[in-house]
DNA sequence: GGATAATGATACGGGTCCGTAACGACCCGG
DNA sequence: CCGGGTCGTTACGGACCCGTATCATTATCC
């Protein structure tokens, strides 16, 4: 059952989107810490640094900063490994869960609003 | 015609397309860059630095700076208004144009790979 | 013409991020 | 126990972006 939406609707679905994000959210995002961010919540746990870093195709500090910012906004949170002490653990938090499940709703509502073509 | 996404359909979607946006692009923009480069490419010019901030509820820097690094990839050209000399109006370029196009072609592409659920 | 208003650009101090390189902590095999 | 490999972090120089305040240019109105 794929989801069908024709190019001129996903680019005011795209448009809008950023819109109310750059208006209304408290976080000011990249294209990368998104793509983490998302990542960590919607991937099966265990996440480190080293993984993340592959699948994004990105260096390993990129991560550990952006860590760093989302840590620091409440977003995810970050634990030792108690068997391989050298592995980070990258946990999501309550705040992180709201804030992606704030982007799902958002993006099903702007959808919702489209109209065809 | 309304667009039905479900909330984990969105934010798979929206994972993916910022996956592949990481990996592939040589832009790296930023949410209120992509507004503005949507906004401009959707929205009936004329386009001016107050009008855009306007409808993203920033600052006029905020503009400029966005169109700077814009103009250096060319992705948009900036040209004073001939009747009034304080305007500056915004215009689109070819390969601004082949950005947008890709990127919904991304997303279309993306969508049309998710599963129901 | 002169005062006023409006537009976009710029200066500034501060923050974040980049990629490369180096670092400390840790595991493991000999 | 010790050298090599792996993990995440940090240092560094440079680039970009932020918001506030200010600037030069241009239009408008009396």
């Amino acid at each position: 059952m794929p989801l069908e939406i024709k190019p001129s609707q996903a680019l005011r679905l795209w448009r809008q989107v950023h819109l109310d994000l750059v208006r209304d959210s408290d976080f000011d995002l990249s294209a990368r810490q998104t793509a983490i961010l998302l990542t960590i919540y919607l991937e099966l746990p265990p996440h480190t640094v080293r993984g993340l870093a592959a699948q994004l195709g990105v260096t390993k500090p990129v991560i550990t900063r952006a860590l760093d910012t989302m840590g620091k906004l409440g977003l995810v949170t970050r634990k030792r490994d108690a068997f391989d002490r050298r592995n980070v653990v990258i946990q999501r938090t309550v705040a992180g869960a709201l804030a992606v499940e704030r982007l799902a709703d958002l993006v099903v509502e702007r959808a919702k609003e489209m109209g065809g073509g």
